[in-house]
DNA sequence: TATGAATGAGCCTTCATTCAT
DNA sequence: CATGAATGAAGGCTCATTCAT
């Protein structure tokens, strides 16, 4: 216990690592399984097929079929939320900071397209659940970065004078629906689509188009 | 179907229109309590409830359980689809032709809230019906329409030269997602998102921007 | 439904009526099986084959397996408590008093053996019932129907001046365990008992012994 | 047993005793949880909780959750078998055997209280087990030794000329009854409790109440 | 048409116990 | 001795659907 082989740390990681690593895997799993088929259509059969393990043995790694929708939605939406305070914090014009989020954006969405396809599917399933006032927030917070972006535009004059939480729907509406056909290893990049569509927006926006 | 017998009564509708009417009144119904609380959450109580029909009662009027989805999706799908239709019929200019569309797709989610709810969250479950592949081209149908607008646009040097497959999802996101929050009776009317929505992605597509 | 059959009443029960009909039968059947075999080693299958019901059937008239320990407990607090406050209107004399409420207590125990045997088993389970107030307010009501009465004889000067509470106690210890070994219909009727069990208790508690 | 080897330290106690001490000190936590809760209300992970054994460690002091119950069982019969048979043995007079009998039930309730309660309660789960005959036993001769002292008042003439066994099962439950409501630390003392009692019950008995 | 009792498959979850480490 | 991951049977309950009345 007192002195440990350097390479110990990774060859062999502790029981409490393990266990977190698994039950990861777990939630990753039952977010495809849940994306293919949908929640209900899911069972909990279903799920120790796809695991491995059996029915009592996944009770280890989760508290209920109800938790792993939870579990699933925090993976995407906390790396998510990060990034876009991160570039809110940049402080950069509203036109290259709409162009960051939408990156972003498509990019979570293509990392995370079964934890996305079942969040956006399911997530009334867990409304009245304890933890769904923070999922709540997380999606507020980060729908008002792009509001107030938008704002910011329009105060500065560089975008036109519209109504910010109607414009931000479009916009968030837009992107959030490239879960349902975007090809993560496709012809066209995440990226690549994220520029067309700011591109798009950007001149439905600005003043001046050209600065698009 | 044309001609109605002379016999009958226009104070007492004939037993078959009752029929039918009540079916419709069902499918409403339920389409408004799977809106509310999901599908797979709703019991055939529920629906017993909400209609005042007695569990077996309701079996008189549908199939199934499943073939409500089927209805439901028929109620809004049919009458969009004939309007698009008509809309490209028309001929007119490209950009009018994607304002009229968007007009009709806003109207048609505004009227069928609750149906289009049920379809944008559910449709899964019908995936194996036999009737899936008529809604599947229906819906086909609809995006070409709009894909094809967008085409003659930038054949018509009018558009940018854009994919117009992914242009045309941005197009389909940015409208769908309006079922989310779009209040119908609300300070915003749906002609009037329809418009602001059309606005940004004209702008946005067009070369010349000012003919927005 | 104006005009009725004399003979329909009997002959043919309306359907709510046949509904609760089976729903006591069900109830007594319950209490049968768990005063055998315990609450908790009787399955919903047990019942299922006990009553001649399917599982699901079952639920038509229970709501639970829980629900049934309190209908079980309902079936005889509910006679007993009714007689024993007409007894206490009576304002017998306390000796008398004493008697009839042990006639009382060994008869309903005798009448409604299973109720008791399950009551006095597995009351624990529904102690965080919302019902469980009504049950201890009944047990509470019946027992101070006892102790007051015990109260009376000593203000009277006809029993012994003994703590209330415990005298209560011991009286209801001693008849309430014949449900674990009176035979209804053995040897020694339930009457025997009670009178034999209210001499003693008298004699014990009487200043004068002759009196009893 | 009797001779411990000499190498045996005292202050740090064979592996053996330690094991023995760790297995009593189990079963006692075991009827405190089960007495609380109810056995089936118990899990073994409740039991891993009030121990402060993890779920397999247990295992290895108990042969699994329903040999507990005789383990427990056997904690408070025996040691009140013994004395009972003692009591027996000294040939005092019936109403002195009597009352002493009374002590020592009273007082065995009070100090094993949780086993008691988890007997009472719980019986009927070790009915099949093979030890239960032993216990079944046990109880019969402690019950006997109560009857055969009522027989041998009746022949002395010194108590009434009653049933045997119905009056013996009269004072049992006036007295196990005790271990629903008796605090060992309330203001009543289960000596007092015993006494006052055993007075009720010699005097309603007796032929000649005065003695009592 | 309408009723509602009955069905029976299936679901999520719990839990005592085992066993490799 | 101790751990805790894994097992797998069993449990209570829900629910869409059927059918005799």
């Amino acid at each position: 216990m007192a002195s440990k082989p350097a390479t110990a740390k990774t060859s062999r990681p502790r029981s409490a690592e393990r266990y977190q690593q698994r039950r990861e895997e777990v939630v990753d799993i039952a977010a495809r399984v849940f994306a293919e088929r949908g929640y209900h259509a899911t069972s909990i059969d279903d799920l120790s097929d796809a695991t491995g393990l059996q029915r009592g043995g996944l009770y280890h790694y989760i508290g209920g079929k109800q938790e792993l929708l939870i579990r699933i939605h925090e993976r995407f939406i906390e790396p998510l939320l990060e990034t876009a305070r991160e570039i809110a914090r940049r402080q950069e014009s509203p036109e290259v900071e709409l162009r960051l989020l939408a990156q972003a954006l498509v990019q979570d969405i293509a990392d995370y397209r079964d934890q996305v396809t079942v969040f956006l599917h399911e997530w009334r399933i867990i409304e009245d659940a304890p933890e769904w006032k923070d999922i709540r927030k997380a999606r507020k917070e980060f729908e008002e970065i792009i509001a107030s972006c938008i704002r910011r535009g329009a105060q500065e004059g560089v975008f036109r004078p519209l109504d910010e939480r109607t414009t931000m729907r479009g916009f968030l509406g837009m992107i959030n629906y490239t879960y349902q056909w975007l090809n993560p290893r496709g012809r066209i990049t995440p990226a690549a689509v994220a520029d067309s569509f700011v591109d798009i927006f950007l001149r439905g926006i600005l003043v001046d188009p050209e600065r698009a």
